[in-house]
DNA sequence: ATGAAAGCGCTAACAC
DNA sequence: GTGTTAGCGCTTTCAT
């Protein structure tokens, strides 16, 4: 094979522009100490001969890397492609995080790390001796395993731990599940709901408890009743159909039903359907997440929207600032999600 | 900021073992000229020590990046992640890509370039400069950018261009599509079709003509006409709402049509709805790609399903292997798609 | 404000 | 078989 060699090096610009490699460096990372003209004068090199700097060099260099690795597990992920339910979650992650490193000239690479293991210190330690990353982004179940945030702790690399209330180091980001729930149960209150039944997620994310709680909150705030309005799922569609029965089952059924993600709420569409109910003239629906599916469904749902994007963009963004030695916001840092009204959701039936 | 080194080296390990730093290169490369005591000796010291191997020094020093560049479209890319239709290609390239990248110790990293702007070829060269890939994965419309072909041929860089037939330089795969609509047009003859319409995509991309062929030639040997019954779309829903019209208006109207993407079948379900043609009983429908909404709708779509996973996995491979110089199989290479049947095609009504 | 020299971790080339 | 040397492209000292 043959050797490939960099094209263009900051020897030629040197050369091309008849100053040191020290100059071209300092002008190349913006550095003070350089003269306008000199700068100039270097800058057309860079352009004449298209220079672009060698990530590899810089980082034998001791300086950064310009790369941030953001970590999804590898399973879950995996399953998700191969079921191909439409969940877009790392597509939403892409979106944020590409285009916010493009704005700093960061690249974001996405890697899978196998969480349950117990190795996954070592092949996270690998990943990053491998790519020495000047960040990292953790996401959920991740973002609050101990071995990975000591790890990271302890090799002094920034990191963003989404979805995590923080505790420990690292940059804490969440998703404000509570006030999305909380908007989901106003929006039908408002509509004239009273019986308003709430599908919980999977107990093993923090995020599930959080949304019951502000769907409880926002109840007792409006004098409603929660008892025996609540069906604990796990995410699945399984899990989501036999919420729905248990729900729908009692004799004074809920007018309304709120699922924890977009999953669950498809089987209660379903389960709807299958015991005549019609949404959302006998039963209103939202859906948590917002992924690509509730716009197919009929009718199409009404859903709290997950900032995915922009939680992702904003950990880069903290991620460099924080590499910079700048000042972070107190955290947890809290993402406003969105709402978006579809079809599922209008006043009960007798109102 | 604190300047962060390697931690373990392969000096680390040269002391730890007691031999050169050579011997070490030589083990964790797999190269001959090692006797097996002295390479369980120093592979002894590289677990003990934790040690992987930097890719910016092993780039550094004229050797492989063990990076492979996945090359999509930008702008398409960034409209497909915020308009959250369900296209999950990015997911299904990534699928096949890392997972054949890690099985060969390689690392996927997904970039987006601008195709239509006039600098994509400095963007490019760019990308290549910062991150120095062994290999580059180019999609379409990329992949016929004789640009792109030319500069990647120049610098020597071993690429593949998917959705390409070839000409000039590069490894072309193609997923097949003629195949595939014949299978499509063949599953609605052996189903009592006789008249079954199709609607063609964008003109812009070879395969809409690939997959009319299909059809065509599948049409032609069982004898049935094909006058009148193609419309071409260009792949967006409002399109392929035309081309339903258009078809479904015909006074001997078909029994069965053959949407060239999800979107268009999607706009075809919608349009027999509003004309009140039952599918599949009245109209059966297949859809092209398999993206995840085909299975979200009612009926669900039958539907050609794109291998993207697996053409992308066998880039990955086919690079590697051009890189380290092994014989590669004639091309284009063609990998076959699949066919999953679901709800929306039967027997035609009067058959 | 600019330049020179040393070194980052690794491998290719060559010596032994 | 194994060790030694040089150098990859860049940034960090430290001079000037």
């Amino acid at each position: 094979m043959a050797r490939r060699r960099q094209a263009v090096t900051i020897k030629h610009v040197a050369a091309d522009a008849g100053v040191s490699l020290q100059t071209v460096s300092r002008v190349i990372n913006d550095e003070p100490n350089v003269r306008s003209a000199m700068k100039a004068r270097v800058q057309a090199s860079i352009d004449k001969l298209g220079y672009v700097p060698s990530i590899a060099a810089r980082r034998m260099s001791g300086s950064r890397s310009y790369l941030i690795l953001a970590i999804n597990d590898r399973d879950r992920t995996i399953a998700d492609w191969t079921a191909r339910q439409g969940t877009d979650w790392v597509d939403q992650m892409l979106l944020g995080g590409m285009l916010k490193c493009a704005e700093y000239g960061y690249r974001l690479i996405f890697e899978l790390v196998d969480t349950h293991s117990d190795h996954v210190e070592r092949e996270l330690r690998a990943t990053i001796a491998a790519l020495q990353p000047d960040g990292v982004i953790l996401t959920p179940p991740h973002s609050d395993n101990p071995l990975i945030v000591r790890l990271l702790e302890r090799q002094r690399i920034p990191f963003a731990r989404i979805g995590s209330r923080g505790g420990g180091a690292g940059i804490a980001l969440v998703m404000d599940d509570e006030s999305m729930a909380r908007h989901a149960t106003r929006h039908l209150i408002d509509l004239g709901h009273r019986r308003i039944a709430f599908i919980a997620g999977s107990s093993e994310y923090p995020l599930s408890q959080w949304r019951v709680d502000g769907w409880e909150s926002e109840m007792r705030a409006a004098g409603l009743p929660t008892a025996g309005l609540v069906a604990r799922g796990d995410f699945t569609y399984e899990s989501g159909a036999a919420a729905t029965r248990q729900l729908l089952g009692h004799p004074d059924r809920p007018s309304a039903i709120i699922a924890s993600n977009d999953q669950m709420a498809l089987a209660a569409l379903e389960v709807a359907r299958e015991l005549g109910i019609e949404i959302p003239s006998q039963l209103s629906l939202v859906s948590f997440d917002n992924t690509p599916i509730v716009r197919f469904t009929q009718p199409t749902l009404t859903a709290v929207d997950q900032p995915v994007a922009e939680t992702v963009s904003r950990a880069v963004e903290m991620i460099i600032k924080a590499q910079r030695g700048e000042k972070l916001p107190p955290q947890p840092v809290i993402v406003a999600g969105g709402f978006v009204e579809r079809e599922s959701t209008s006043a009960p039936a007798h109102g």
